[in-house]
DNA sequence: GGAGAAGTGTGTCATAAGTCACATAACTTT
DNA sequence: AAAGTTATGTGACTTATGACACACTTCTCC
């Protein structure tokens, strides 16, 4: 399979690109570009401009922020197949947090300037992507009102539930991160896991929780 | 001043088209209609297509839905210069909730197959759509979290706020609806405004609360 | 003008979750 | 291996807010 089929499978995986027709889907992939990283390799900072969409070929970036105390935390791990910067590409906004590889990675670049160019060739496109984006606000404030007013563990469970998408059963993360994510102290966190532990739903160690019952887990995270 | 100067200058005032140029604002709000409404009747219910966007001339728009034990809730009033159902137009969607006019009201339509055609014709006001919609996505994402995670205080102060720019000072809305806006119980809503009227930050009344300190109040949305 | 409905004011209680304060436990560095 | 650092586990306390219960007031409608 060609890079450019590769990353047209990338992109219909995504909501944004979804429903696109396969003809220009093709033809948006052939403008990609692909980039490698090291190991550590500062992909972009908190302020650069916002130039480009990225998918994950191989390897993992994470997405950090630099907390007001100085300490690092990780929002958010992209792997093999994950997307990100879409709304960057499109409105040219700076980052508003830093991509770092967290191991010799290969991506697929998307290049902004590219992608207005083939919206202003392919209006009918250009049209596509305002209805999607129109979804994905309706989608948004739907979800987030509803989301942040659900119960920790409703919270927490929908959190492992997405991080086991990404990374299978068992998952590389500290309390304290997850914390972060729902929104919630550490301490509570912990309690809410050492409940699960008790009902057998997850297994704990240092810095990694391991998924054993996902059933009852999404079961959690639909809210009964 | 024409019909559709009028029109322009509420778009303008409208964050989704204050950023398109005075030639492209006027040659979209020479697309628009207007359409008279006599009290009490249906604009649309949920569920019908979303093929217009709305401006109220004057008079008023009542947004609600009917909540599951029959009881109407208000989500939201639409006074002069407000515009709603810009995301629908550009979605076809269908709505979410009614609209009913509280008054004899006059509003400017502009229908959807209108706006998609102007945009078709001007592909770079699209793409110009596009940005404001991604600095939405921004926005909502940014506030939505933030703004939930705030302490009641907050959250009513700020929407208390956003109903004195429609109505100045002089609110009317049961503390019921009140509680329903920011997502908190009516008893708790009540305790609050309680405070704030012993601190002569407002008066109550059935039905209406008149604002007597709106720089406190905007410091406390502020959240200090 | 009387009956009911709708809106409001307040007390009591229960609960979820944050905060603080430590105790371990597990990795790292030297 | 000793010392320091980071992650985790847990108890005690506090606080915000929801839930329920009920009194009181103001409107509406017959």
């Amino acid at each position: 399979m060609s890079k450019q089929a590769e990353f047209a499978v990338i992109l219909k995986m995504n909501p944004m690109f979804a429903d696109l027709g396969a003809d220009e889907l093709q033809r948006l992939s052939n403008l990609c570009h692909t980039q490698h990283l090291g190991n550590g390799e500062v992909l972009f900072q908190k302020g650069d401009p916002g130039d480009a969409l990225f998918g994950v070929r191989r390897g993992q970036v994470r997405i950090e922020t630099g907390a007001s105390d100085g300490s690092r935390l990780t929002l958010n791990f992209m792997g093999p197949g994950d997307l990100f910067g879409e709304v960057a590409v499109l409105d040219g906004q700076s980052r508003t947090a830093d991509a770092t590889a967290g191991e010799t990675s290969e991506l697929f670049v998307l290049r902004r300037e590219d992608f207005l160019g083939f919206l202003e060739r392919e209006p009918k496109v250009a049209i596509k992507i305002i209805a999607l984006l129109c979804q994905r606000i309706r989608w948004q404030s739907e979800r987030m009102e509803e989301s942040m007013l659900q119960p920790l563990p409703v919270r927490l469970a929908r959190r492992l539930c997405a991080l086991a998408a990404d990374f299978g059963s068992e998952v590389h993360i500290s309390q304290e991160q997850l914390g972060v994510f729902v929104g919630a102290a550490r301490e509570s966190v912990n309690r809410q896991l050492q409940a699960w532990r008790k009902e057998a739903i997850l297994d704990l160690q240092r810095g990694r929780i391991l998924l054993r019952n996902m059933t009852k887990l999404t079961a959690i995270a639909r809210n009964e």
